[in-house]
DNA sequence: AAAATTATTTTGGTCTGCCAAAAATAATAA
DNA sequence: TTATTATTTTTGGCAGACCAAAATAATTTT
């Protein structure tokens, strides 16, 4: 099995399984990667051979603790990848996902080491996502959706549960980054928007993007 | 044919036709790429059909002006990533080819702009080798070997070519990179071995080396 | 519980990049 | 100009990653 192929099964898998080790369907893999179910079914066979994964056919797959392990190892490098471009080169938080998609391929952990000591070790990328560090530890970040919170209040915008560079753009209209701080003035109880005030003006917020602001 | 494929035959193509469009035979390309030629005849057949080379059967292969441009382009990203590596990240100049080898492919003109930009945007990369410009130029400069040099003069070392990690290595012993100068005490006819004074210190350097050293 | 739906697996194929061995073509030496 | 040797091409095959369609299995609906 071409080794990128490995990695990328061993990455949607982590993310379908949410971090933890839940079991995941061929279906959902299927959609996530763009293939078909059939050709799933093949891959987790074999990355059944590989020890990566635990697989009873009709059932499901789940990472193994080897798995796991490699998996944290992409996600790293795939953050590393993406806080280093945004913080280094200059590119914008819509813009890093895919080139690290890319990148997080290359093997070379010395590489992935001194990019990671040139940004200083940080332990969250340009969307707020924890960054594991080589031995794959991370604290998961308690957040809630701004969605969630409560009138009167101000947060602290520290990430968000949509990646598409769509919404990343609409923040940035906004001026909306990790680390704004945005307070709730009014819930409009009818559509679920919010009144709210960023960056010293008022902007209302859409339910849909309320739900996917990640707020201390 | 995948564009990874296509890329590594353009450069190995220009490489071998020595930048101009000489014509490479199947054999050497195959020795460079580590297949066998009959590997090599299939490959340059679709390559012909992509009218990024031109070829007939038992003569030989030679780049057609597009596939000269892909090719440049191809040295260009590498060349930068070198360069890169080796200034930006504190790389040796006897690792960035390897790496360079593989980050070359990242298909992303901002990303390779932005690296050379953030380095300056050099016109030679860590072994004295030229980058080309996002069209394609470059002036390729007139070094000549220090083995062909005279007796009492002093040289500037601007590349070497023989790239591999161990001649490199030997370099960094005697704390020899790009610009270093190099004054020639005594040639050796015995052997054609150089004794030379470099970094204020005497070092004889073989044949072998001084035939690897370019200079101006 | 039977029918209908959805998910999974199997089966038979494609395409790409590769190899081994044989056949055809140069190119070189005698 | 024959032999000999080297190179190139052809042919038949293999593994990986895919897909389409058919066959199974599981899940939901009714």
């Amino acid at each position: 099995m071409h080794q990128q192929t490995i990695e990328n099964y061993l990455k949607t898998i982590y993310h379908l399984s949410d971090g933890n080790s839940f079991v995941v369907t061929n279906k959902d893999l299927a959609d996530r990667l763009h293939v078909i179910p059939a050709t799933v079914t093949e891959a987790v066979k074999k990355l059944h051979q590989l020890k990566l994964v635990e697989y009873e056919k009709s059932y499901g797959t789940r990472l193994t603790s080897q798995g796991i392990k490699q998996a944290l190892n992409i996600v790293r490098r795939h953050r590393i990848w993406e806080t280093y471009l945004a913080q280094e080169l200059g590119f914008g938080w819509d813009e890093v996902h895919e080139l690290a998609e890319e990148l997080e391929h290359i093997k070379s952990d010395k590489l992935v080491q001194k990019l990671a000591k040139k940004i200083g070790n940080p332990a969250y990328d340009p969307h707020g996502d924890p960054i594991p560090d080589e031995k794959g530890r991370f604290q998961k970040p308690e957040f809630k959706k701004l969605a969630d919170a409560k009138v009167g209040r101000t947060y602290t915008l520290s990430g968000v549960a949509d990646h598409s560079a769509a919404f990343l753009k609409f923040l940035d209209r906004y001026k909306m980054k990790i680390g704004t701080t945005i307070k709730v003035v009014e819930i409009e109880n009818f559509d679920g928007s919010m009144l709210t005030v960023c960056n010293s003006k008022e902007v209302r917020l859409s339910l849909q993007v309320v739900s996917n602001l990640l707020v201390r």
